[in-house]
DNA sequence: ACATATCGGATCTTTTTAGTCCGATATGAA
DNA sequence: TTCATATCGGACTAAAAAGATCCGATATGT
């Protein structure tokens, strides 16, 4: 019931990304040093979320990560699902096929929409977010408008 | 980010509870049978439940388990959290205690509130609404008007 | 060509999950 | 008051997942 430390790497990392100047790279060293991630983890990691479209990984000498998607577009959803697989909070809500006690689960209904609101709340927060609250240290409310 | 099988089988038995008379005892072996939970796992399960307040547990000839809180006031939530602790979708919401990483966590906030949202959905519903959908198997919509 | 830097698969360790086993204990009934 | 029944509850085990590390292969800037 709680999200890998591979997750909270995924998300320190694309959120490193998103606060460096666009499509710039950065050297997973780099990344792994500011965010206190295991370097040879976040080689791992990274392979994932390059695989989900996340970012592109460039090999050879100043080689690293660069950021795809603008983190305008780019939500925790992406990148918590790039990571972890898509959430699912109990096995019969896992595969959208039918499973053979859906019928008689009676709290089928209730994952099924705990699930919904989860993925929901986590796909409403953008890098671009996150970003400008860890950017702007935050007093109490820093929020403009919107 | 999944429910464990223990916590399945918590709610299975506790449906299995709600659903027979009041305040009866029901053998562990019943329930076991009933909804397909391995028995010696069940008797542990249950010893949670118990020291959580949910079941009182009868030893000896014709022993078994009590519903010990009314369906309609016991929530799913209540039984989750019996079978799983406290749910946390990250470690560092998972403590209330401030962790060394808070302030400079952009994602915090978002943990924080999804995880609000999850343990008011999981409170929001009780077991008597489950065994309700449970004993009528409803058709498509067999909702009356909430 | 060569130093630099990541790839990606294999491997390892630790923790969690899932479940079993069994002597101890409690209880209803003969 | 004994005995069959039934759970207790802690110790134990097996399997899977999580969290990393290692390393030969590969790519690239200079």
């Amino acid at each position: 019931m709680q999200i890998t430390q591979a997750t909270e790497y995924a998300v320190r990392c694309v959120l490193h990304l998103a606060l460096s100047p666009a499509a710039q790279v950065v050297s997973r060293r780099e990344i792994a040093r500011a965010r206190e991630i295991p370097g040879a983890f976040l080689a791992k990691i990274a392979q994932q979320l390059a695989r989900a479209g996340i970012l592109r990984i460039h090999q050879g000498a100043r080689g690293g990560y660069e950021l795809l998607i603008p983190a305008r577009r780019l939500t925790l959803l992406q990148v918590v699902e790039a990571a972890e697989g898509v959430i699912a909070l109990n096995t019969c809500v896992a595969h959208t096929k039918i499973c053979t006690r859906t019928h008689r689960c009676a709290a089928h209904q209730v994952w099924a929409k705990a699930q919904r609101e989860l993925r929901a709340t986590l796909a409403g927060v953008t890098f671009a977010k996150l970003a400008a609250s860890e950017g702007a240290p935050a007093r109490n409310k820093t929020k403009k408008g919107k």
